[in-house]
RNA sequence: CGGGGCGUAGCGCAGCCUGGUUAGCGCGCCUGGUUCGGGACCAGGAGGUCGGCGGUUCGAAUCCGCCCGCCCCGACCA
């Protein structure tokens, strides 16, 4: 390819709608432009990158006997009704009305027509198991798309679903998976923690992430260094340090508090610390009204309550309390709560003596109540989100919090779609049973962005070889003087299979030096007067810098055989 | 959805507060010339519904109202 010929449109400055390192450096670099919020317009070198992404996982997919379908992105209405999330997506499904008024959907995720596909044609134990995949768009209107690629509303992601007729088999495509997965990350040049992550409802589920650490990230991550526990925050657990604090409340009482709401304005008022005070948070399951405690230093782990109830839970709406309570968000409380409404606590709420919560009156509190005295508690748990000065669960160290992008998901789904869709096998008995399923994401994009996000310099981009653009650009710096010696180089390179494009501009060579490390190529080979006066050519490594200069004739070899050095850090197995 | 910021040439910005000639600057682009190993120089040139609609005014990029879009923080997010 000659650039001068090929689409890259770089900048010299940074486009303003970027923040993020990898956003702004893709951006100026021409991989890619943004249409709008949350959408985007691949650039050839954009489009190259998500290719060498897609083939890395297409390689390790089909080696773990995955197999690859297509499946639509304009669905049907129904499918999302059967299994209730027509309604549980919400707004972030993009929806449309067909001419004769039907509801259509544009794909967020494929659970629901993958398992339509095993229903029809996954009818005996002897069909599994089973894995298939596909690499697609998928459409999430998300609230707020941010970070550029990172979280967009239009996006590229590989989705493989595992259909099992055993709890051992899930586990068994479940490791699969994981060994997949980690062979492509690590083909791909990243570097990533795998933690366990939220399983959502689908309980006993396992499910792990596939963490790049950068300060991008909208996850956060809970590491240990002594022992390497890893979990998202929203399931880590911790040791807790907590203690409990003497209170000034001799005997239980209402107080006007008004207008205080929240902890902070509540401690202030009474001129108590947090650890004195009991939150208590209203959420609801599609049965039932549950209050959760947690102390006034701590915050509810949402996913964790989920656990614990064992179905689906989203925070009450103001006017839901209100009908419940009596009171508004803020002043509602343990202490004669309508009885229908299970209160349960996390474990720091025990160390509370003589505490403060909700009236359950508008701009009242109780202070000097105890919980199990003055209200029940149904059950203590781990409810709360670890915090700093927490330590490891496993080992008593101290734990890290770093901020994290999620490019993998992998997790046990169950019988959640199999059942809802009627996908059921028969098994040696003549009996049926649900499909047992699993399901695993990767974004391709996120992999690009975090291979940006974790090597960039000040020049600009650095890729991993593996999924370079291109592995090497000629830099022609004399294209009237050298033009036919660099374009032979070029047929050579090619000849010997090296992934080149020649910088035949012309224009300045500060230009196309600045381009090459821009566009971050690993490998650059120039052309110019002063090496050529020796009869020589410079080739460097984007990577570290290093240089070698070797005569014209023996150029191409020399960098045919440096790549492929190169290439066996990026190989599989 | 709440809070904040922004929208002027392909890109990045100034001008707006305090209304008044042909709306500027840098980059990029075009033509000619000189350069040629780290974002060259000289000369000439093209390119604009000043996000949209409405209002105030003799006069609006500038003031007022509504709307749209984009970004950031938060909320939200199998």
């Amino acid at each position: 390819m000659r650039f001068s010929r090929f689409l890259a449109p770089t900048l010299k400055e940074d486009p303003k709608e970027a923040e993020v390192l990898s956003h702004r450096l893709l951006v100026r670099a021409g991989f890619f432009r943004q249409h709008m919020s949350g959408v985007f317009v691949f650039l050839p070198l954009g489009w190259r990158v998500l290719q060498k992404v897609a083939r890395i996982i297409r390689e390790e997919m089909d080696r773990i006997g995955a197999q690859e379908v297509l499946m639509p992105s304009l669905t049907a209405g129904e499918v999302w009704k059967a299994t209730g999330r027509w309604e549980a997506f919400g707004a972030d499904m993009f929806r449309l009305k067909d001419r004769k008024g039907r509801d259509l959907a544009l794909a967020p995720t494929h659970e629901e027509l993958m398992t339509l596909l095993a229903r029809n044609h996954f009818r005996s134990y002897r069909d599994l198991p089973q894995i298939l995949y596909q690499i697609q768009t998928k459409f999430r209107d998300e609230p707020r798309p941010r970070g550029g690629v990172l979280r967009s509303r239009e996006f590229a992601m590989k989705d493989s679903y595992s259909f099992d007729a055993t709890w051992e088999g899930l586990d068994e495509s479940y490791a699969l998976h994981d060994r997949a997965y980690r062979r492509i990350f690590d083909r791909a040049g990243l570097k990533y923690v795998v933690v366990s992550a939220s399983s959502g409802l689908m309980g006993g589920s396992q499910s792990e992430e596939f963490m790049v650490p950068s300060e991008a990230g909208e996850d956060r991550l809970v590491l240990c260094d002594a022992c390497g526990y890893a979990a998202n925050v929203e399931v880590a657990e911790g040791k807790r340090e907590d203690h409990s604090v003497p209170s000034p409340f001799q005997k239980m009482e209402k107080v006007s508090t008004p207008d205080v709401r929240s902890v902070e304005e509540v401690a202030g008022f009474l001129n108590v610390t947090p650890e004195l005070i009991i939150k208590g948070l209203v959420v609801r399951t599609p049965t039932r009204m549950v209050m959760a405690l947690v102390r006034g230093d701590r915050d509810l782990a949402e996913s964790k309550l989920q656990r614990a109830l064992g179905e689906e839970v989203r925070m009450a709406t103001p006017e839901e309390v209100l009908d419940a309570f009596g009171a508004p968000i803020g002043f509602v409380g343990p202490v004669d709560a309508p009885p229908e409404v299970e209160i349960i606590a996390d474990l720091s709420v025990r160390q509370v003596e003589r505490g403060v919560v909700g009236g359950n009156e508008e701009d009242t509190h109780i202070v000097g109540v105890t919980p199990g005295v003055d209200f029940p508690v149904s059950r203590y748990l781990d409810l709360a989100l670890v915090k700093e000065g927490d330590r490891c669960v496993r080992c008593g160290e101290p734990l890290r919090f770093r901020s994290a992008i999620e490019v993998g998901h992998i997790f046990k789904l169950g019988t959640k779609y199999s059942e809802a869709l009627g996908a059921f096998f028969t098994d040696a008995e003549g009996k049926e049973h649900p499909i047992i399923m699993g399901s695993y994401g990767i974004g391709l994009a996120r992999v690009m962005a975090a291979a940006v996000e974790l090597y960039a310099d000040e020049k600009g981009i650095r890729w991993p070889l593996s999924i370079a653009p291109f592995e090497a650009v000629l830099l022609d710096l004399d294209p009237g003087k050298y033009g036919e010696i660099t374009r032979k180089l070029y047929t050579s390179l090619q000849e010997k299979g090296v992934e080149a494009i020649w910088d035949d501009r012309n224009i300045s060579a500060g230009v196309k030096f600045k381009d090459a490390d821009l566009i971050g190529y690993p490998f650059r080979l120039v052309v110019g007067e002063r090496g050529m006066r020796e009869g020589k050519v410079e080739i460097q490594h984007r990577f570290d810098g290093t240089s070698r200069k070797v005569p014209v004739e023996e150029a191409a070899i020399s960098l045919a055989e440096w790549v492929d050095h190169e290439r066996r850090h990026f190989a599989p197995g």
